[in-house]
DNA sequence: ACCTAAACCTGGGCGC
DNA sequence: TGCGCCCAGGTTTAGG
């Protein structure tokens, strides 16, 4: 699933091909992925405009228009931009240099919005940003009852994080997925607040984890799967111990820790 | 204000 | 070979 490092990689692929260019034209395949907006709508605001700019905030992708407008894109689970077509594109954008980006989501989960203004995005910082302290860490969990895990995906609160690198930051700092947040000790704060850049980072010099469907923009794997240490490891040995992973559901996603090494 | 959980989707993997 | 079932999960929405 395209979290921080996997949006990160499409946008260092997707930037300098895109830079400079007009798009020529548009074909939705299918629709429901553009949202908020008819199709129709969608193709007269952003055929003719040229992209200047492609930015990210959390796991979306800004393109901005030489109008100063923009358009998003969430790839949410299963959506790709890519230099190619595969099997799941539902919106080809042609470019001007007889270039096309293709827009896939096997899921429709994934979407794509069009904005007159900077969109208004309710996200916290993102991680690996000066704003992302470890004050602002504690200040984030001191009032709140809720669990450790879940609050790291609540995008309003940080920006980026989503349930695969939760697990390993989780594992890294040898904190149990189901702790208070305000139950967190001030050094447990801050090796979270470590780990959480540094699995960030590392992920991202990887290009991603591809455990099922994340691809870059020219279809490759990215290479973090390989590094995992809990995330889809359910009854297999711990690296760090030898006792077994276990498997739970926290907001109704799998959730993956080792009942050892983490308390 | 805060928290929980259903709904949105469909390809892939599994058992039979 | 193919059918039915279940799983994957980011975000939005509804409800407590």
């Amino acid at each position: 699933m395209p979290e921080l490092p996997e949006v990160e990689t499409v946008r260092l692929d997707v930037l300098p091909f895109v830079r400079g260019r007009t798009v020529k034209n548009i074909e939705v395949i299918d629709h429901r992925v553009i949202r908020g907006i008819s199709e129709k709508q969608f193709r007269k605001k952003i055929i003719g405009q040229k992209i200047v700019d492609v930015e990210r905030r959390a796991k979306y992708l800004l393109f901005k228009l030489k109008s100063g407008k923009y358009m998003t894109v969430h790839l949410a689970m299963t959506g790709r931009l890519l230099f190619s077509p595969d099997d799941y594109v539902k919106v080809i954008f042609n470019l001007s240099g007889n270039k096309a980006l293709y827009f896939s989501d096997a899921r429709l989960f994934g979407k794509i919005r069009f904005y007159d203004h900077y969109p208004p995005l309710k996200l916290g910082p993102d991680p690996l940003t000066k704003d992302f302290t470890v004050e602002f860490l504690r200040k984030i969990l001191k009032s709140r009852k809720t669990k450790i895990k879940n609050l790291l995906l609540e995008q309003k609160l940080i920006g980026g994080i989503g349930n695969i690198y939760a697990i390993e930051s989780l594992f890294r700092s040898g904190i149990h997925p189901q702790r208070l947040a305000n139950s967190l000790t001030d050094v447990e704060i801050k090796k979270l607040h470590k780990e959480i850049r540094k699995v960030l980072l590392e992920a991202l010099g990887y290009r991603g984890t591809s455990d099922s469907w994340f691809v870059d923009a020219r279809g490759k794997k990215g290479g973090f799967q390989l590094r995992l240490k809990v995330y889809g490891r359910k009854d297999e040995p711990c690296f760090k111990c030898k006792s077994k992973v276990k498997r739970i559901v926290m907001g109704q996603r799998g959730t993956y820790f080792c009942p050892k090494c983490q308390k």
